[in-house]
This record gives structure tokens, C-alpha cells and sequence, in this order.
DNA sequence: ACATTAAGTGATT
DNA sequence: AATCACTTAATGT
């Protein structure tokens, strides 16, 4: 009884503004508080997703297994956070694709999968939650994955002035930053922007037509 | 002085 | 990251 109240409390103040009253009943009555201390697998790949995870505390760190075993981290999950991959395979009765795991000691609400649908058509509050949440994971998912592919022309662009410089047996390149943006297939404002950087960082110098590699220049 | 080309920047997708 | 639109700087005629 008083484990019961308790609980009903940590959900009230939690989720009272963000659900309206009647859901916050249901969501006390019908969830199961669980504990996962550090290091606990809160969900693994393949097992059957029976329970939709509210964070009520701490952190879960998501994860996506490849075929090597290398673990590729998708997202963290914090107060108040849900699991979209969860979400999306609520109604059909699926295997989970993604690990979850406690970085720190971390609490969850189990919401039965089933009261999903239910609660989709009932609580339009329920309703944006889940759709706020899938959006906010999707953005974080589309941002990490641009903040590769900025690395990766970095990197090319880098690989590309040394090897330069290397052939002409000088840091001096006679280069245009369109030429660069040709040949590696990019273009010239994203070249600028990405030797500004290098220029600021102190690895090169820039003239009209001209960089100066430093690591290749007499000392 | 004027035109042309290279490079820098902000905003948007 | 790529594209657009626009500015600024350097160079050639």
C-alpha cells in the first residue's frame, strides 16, 4: 500500500503537466516501477518487447548490435524519455532490435504494450508524447549522423593536402579551393568553410590560389 | 575604372 | 554536407 502511494507520487509529479489526470491514474495503476542498476541490461537484441520503458531516473544508453558484434551507439535515454524503437514496433508483437543499458542507477515505468493503442485514440496528451519523442529521437539521429559525414570530408580534405603536398615535394600548392572541391567531389563553399577552419587551427595558410601546407614548409 | 575570378558568410534544405 | 544568394578581395585588361 504505502510501496503503491509511493510510486503513484514519483508518477503524479513527473508526468502531471505533461498528461492529464485520467491518464495519470492509468499510468500509476497499470505501470510497473523497476530498478536497473549500473551496467543492467533494461532490454537486449531478440528479446520480445512486452513493456514500453518511461524514464523516471538516471539514464539508458540504446544501442545497436552490427553483424561483427560492434556495438553502434544510437541514443541516450534520460528523465522523461521514452524508447522509440520501442514505440514503432508496438503493435505488431516484435523482437527487439536495440540494447538497452544503465548508465547510471536508473528507474523506469513499464507500461504494458498493449495499452499503447488504447491510450493512442484516448489521450491526445499520450498521443503528442509519443509523437514528440519519436520526433526528438529522430532529429538526434539525423544530426549524428551529419556530424560523420562533416568528419569524414575533414579528414579527405586533410589526406588530400598532405598527399599534395607531398608529389609537388612542397607545402606551396597552386591550388584553387574550387579545384580541391572538384576533386573531391564536393563543393567550393564547403572546401572555404572546412580550410578556414584548418587556417584557424594553425595547419595551413591561405593566398589567392595558393596554401601553404606548414607540417611540408622548411622550418 | 571595369570585368572577371577567388574566397568568405549567412541562411536554408 | 550541399546549395543559394550575396559580399568582399585580388587580378587582369
Amino acid at each position: 500500500m504505502t510501496n503503491s502511494m509511493l510510486v503513484q507520487d514519483r508518477i503524479a509529479t513527473r508526468f502531471q503537466s505533461l498528461f492529464e489526470e485520467d491518464l495519470v491514474r492509468e499510468l500509476a495503476s497499470v505501470g510497473e516501477l523497476k530498478k536497473v542498476s549500473v551496467d543492467d541490461f533494461l532490454m537486449t537484441v531478440g528479446r520480445a518487447i512486452t513493456h514500453i520503458p518511461l524514464v523516471l531516473s538516471g539514464a539508458l544508453k540504446v544501442m545497436t548490435e552490427d553483424e561483427n558484434g560492434d556495438e553502434l551507439l544510437l541514443y541516450y535515454l534520460e528523465l522523461g524519455d521514452t524508447c522509440a524503437m520501442t514505440l514503432n514496433c508496438c503493435t505488431k508483437k516484435s523482437k527487439s532490435a536495440v540494447t538497452a543499458i544503465a548508465e547510471e542507477e536508473t528507474e523506469v515505468l513499464l507500461v504494458p504494450v498493449e495499452k499503447m493503442e488504447e491510450w493512442m485514440v484516448k489521450y491526445s496528451s499520450w498521443r503528442a508524447f509519443v509523437l514528440g519523442s519519436y520526433n526528438s529521437r529522430l532529429n538526434e539521429m539525423l544530426e549524428a549522423i551529419d556530424g560523420l559525414a562533416f568528419n569524414n570530408m575533414n579528414e579527405r580534405l586533410i589526406k588530400y593536402l598532405r598527399d599534395r603536398a607531398m608529389v609537388m615535394h612542397s607545402g606551396n600548392l597552386n591550388i584553387t579551393h574550387h579545384q580541391i572541391a572538384n576533386d573531391l567531389n564536393s563543393s567550393r563553399v564547403v572546401i572555404s568553410r572546412l580550410m578556414k577552419k584548418l587556417e584557424m587551427d594553425g595547419l595551413i595558410e591561405q593566398y589567392r590560389n595558393k596554401v601553404k601546407v606548414l607540417e611540408f614548409m622548411p622550418k
